[in-house]
DNA sequence: GTCTATATGTCGATAGAC
DNA sequence: GTCTATCGACATATAGAC
């Protein structure tokens, strides 16, 4: 009933489709026709759009969006660590046109949708969190008194400038390096000077 | 050639319309009915289901979304002042479910039309951010090395922290109050003990 | 100006041949 | 299993009566 070649095949058109055009602009149709099928295949693999649509977030979250890596060397200095962590994070998000479109069809469609925002969370947010409190909390030379709260407003700033200048296209109307942002947080997070 | 009663009874329908359904998601004929007109009379004021969409993004930046209100009365204190501040913004654009709507339209169709983000950025987090850099900048309680940069962390971490909890039901999974994450922020950017 | 009625196309989904 | 051909529903947009 199901063949694993088509299938794949259906995903991949399907995931260029969804993410290009939302839910409700994408249509079966373009699908079959990025995949190579026909129609009817695609609904003997899958139960209808919406069952499709799902199959592709989950797929995204789960494959593409899982990790949050964190190189394994830690430098000594967390001032440099975090600083190197931040710049590849923003310059890796920016660049992910595939990640870029993720974000916008997680939050134009997460009122009608809303496991994919809890699939999102689960898989991408929750552990980065995770890993910046504990980091926040375990090093040494590191001393915030929440780290949970500090942890939100890291990876909060982060987000919100990568959303902002890539997404909103603020690059044009507010632009601002990377550098400038990163360092800056850097400093209110371990101020300089807090060298061991 | 244009009824003012009638055309602010298209644009109120056209407004839940699209802010529920997105743009692909809207039809005509719903706005039609919510309007309580015929489909012919929204033809004959607008240039169509995209000019219609235009006229309410526009309405919505500029007389809904453009004021990022301050407080006349400024506290002497920096700390008591921004964290009223921030926490009243998390409040009001918490609740507020039509700004809630608007964002989720926002990010989802900005890549289609991105004139959206374009009139966004400009009436609501242009100033914002002008505002908070001046606030930043000129307090003499108040000492960042880059007002610019730390006014985007300052701004970021709100709104983030925000678009988690309420757009993505992060409220469930990543359950934080409010009152924990101002206070971390106001201690990275005024570090307690400041005071004059 | 605003309506009813309709033109014209595309949507999601399926039946039936192979 | 996969295709072609097609269904009914509904989309945007308009013509013509009033």
């Amino acid at each position: 009933m199901a063949s694993p070649l088509k299938t794949k095949q259906i995903l991949e058109g399907a995931r260029q489709e969804f993410l290009s055009q939302g839910f409700a602009g994408a249509t079966v149709d373009r699908i079959a026709a990025n995949a190579g099928v026909s129609k009817a295949t695609i609904y003997s693999h899958f139960q209808g759009k919406e069952g499709l649509f799902k199959a592709i977030v989950e797929q995204l979250a789960q494959q593409r969006f899982q990790v949050f890596e964190v190189p394994k060397e830690q430098s000594a200095d967390p001032r440099k660590f975090l600083r190197n962590l931040s710049l590849h994070f923003l310059e890796e998000k920016s660049e992910d046109q595939e990640f870029r479109a993720f974000q916008r069809m997680l939050i134009g469609e997460s009122e009608r949708f809303p496991y994919i925002s809890k699939t999102f969370i689960e898989a991408f947010i929750q552990p980065a969190l995770q890993w910046l409190t504990t980091y926040l909390s375990e090093n040494p030379l590191v001393v915030v008194k929440d780290p949970e709260a500090v942890a939100r407003v890291f990876f909060g700033a982060l987000v919100h400038f990568a959303l902002v200048q890539e997404l909103l296209n603020g690059k044009e109307l507010l632009p601002l390096e990377r550098d400038r942002l990163v360092d800056s947080l850097i400093d209110l997070i371990i101020p300089p000077g807090t060298e061991a």
